[in-house]
DNA sequence: CTATTACCCTATCGATTTAATAGAGTAAGC
DNA sequence: GCTTACTCTATTAAATCGATAGGGTAATAG
C-alpha cells in the first residue's frame, strides 16, 4: 500500500507543479485544495524541502516553491524520498541492498525471482514518469 | 513491502512444488528447511488451504501438499491471499476498488494515473508468472 | 481400540509503523 | 516591531505485523 505520506506528498508536488508562476504557495493553500491535514503536510512538505525539490520562503508571502523543472523531476526519485525503497524485499533493493537472514542461496530462491522483475518494471515506470507527465 | 507472510507463504509453495512425489509434507519440515517459524507458518498454510490452494492430511503420515499442477498456480492468485491487494491504492484496484475520500476527480489525479500504470505492470507479471516459473 | 501424530483454531502480546496533533520557536517582510 | 508563515520536537492513538502459547480435534497405525 502507498502510504498516505507519499499521496499527499505527490499531490503537493502536483499542485505546485501547476501553478502559473513561480510564487511560493503557503501550505494552508494547498492542505485546503488537496484536502489533507495542515500540520501532516507541513512534515512532508519540510522533507521535499531538505531533499532538494523544494525551496521555501518565510514571513509574509512566504510558502513553497518547485525548485526544478517539473520535467526534469522523475518518480523514481520522489518515491525514494516519500515511500522510501522501490523494492519489495530488500535483497533485490539497489540502494537499500540487504541480504535475508534466512535464504542461503538468493539465486535459487524464487520469491528474489519474482521480486526481480516486479523492481525492475516498476523502476522503469519510475525512471521514465516525470512530474510534468503526471499533470498531462 | 512484501510481508513476511508472504515471503514463507510462497517459499513454502515452492518447496512444496519441489517435492518428487505427491505425499504430504510436514509443517515441520518446510518450516525447517526454509528457516520459518513453526507456528507462524502454520497459520499461512491453513489459509493457503481454505483458499483452494493446498490440501492437508492428518493423522500420521500427515502434511500439505499442492492440490494443483505448479503451472495452472499463477502469482495473482497466490499474491491476492497472502498479500492482499495488487494495488498501491484502492482506487486503482481490481478486486478491491474504494473512491478516495479526498480527491474530486480520479481522472485529473496524478497519482492515480501513476499507480495505474504500476498496477498495469505488475499485474501482468504476477498473471503471466506461475509457481513453476518461479522454480525453474 | 487406543495412543500417537500432526493439523486446526483462538487468543494474546510486544514491537513497529503510520497518521495525525500540539505547541513552541524562528526567520522574513511590511 | 509586529505579523505571517515556515521550522522543529515531542507526543499520541490506532493499526498492523510477526511471533507465540496452548489447547482441540481428526485421522492413522498397530
Amino acid at each position: 500500500m502507498l502510504s498516505k505520506k507519499t499521496k499527499y506528498g505527490l499531490k503537493a508536488l502536483t499542485f505546485l507543479a501547476q501553478q502559473e508562476d513561480k510564487k511560493p504557495v503557503q501550505i494552508s493553500e494547498i492542505a485546503n485544495a488537496e484536502n489533507i491535514s495542515q500540520k501532516f503536510l507541513e512534515t512532508i512538505l519540510l522533507s521535499l524541502r531538505k531533499t532538494g525539490f523544494l525551496g521555501s520562503k518565510k514571513g509574509k508571502g512566504g510558502g513553497y516553491y518547485l525548485i526544478k523543472d517539473p520535467a526534469e523531476i522523475q518518480m523514481a526519485s520522489v518515491m525514494r524520498v516519500l515511500e522510501g525503497p522501490i523494492s519489495m524485499v530488500p535483497c533485490v533493493s539497489l540502494n537499500f541492498y540487504e541480504k535475508c537472514d534466512d535464504c542461503p542461496d538468493e539465486a535459487a530462491c524464487g520469491v528474489h525471482k519474482l521480486m526481480l522483475q516486479v523492481r525492475d518494471s516498476n523502476l522503469e515506470i519510475y525512471r521514465n514518469t516525470s512530474l510534468a507527465d503526471l499533470i498531462a
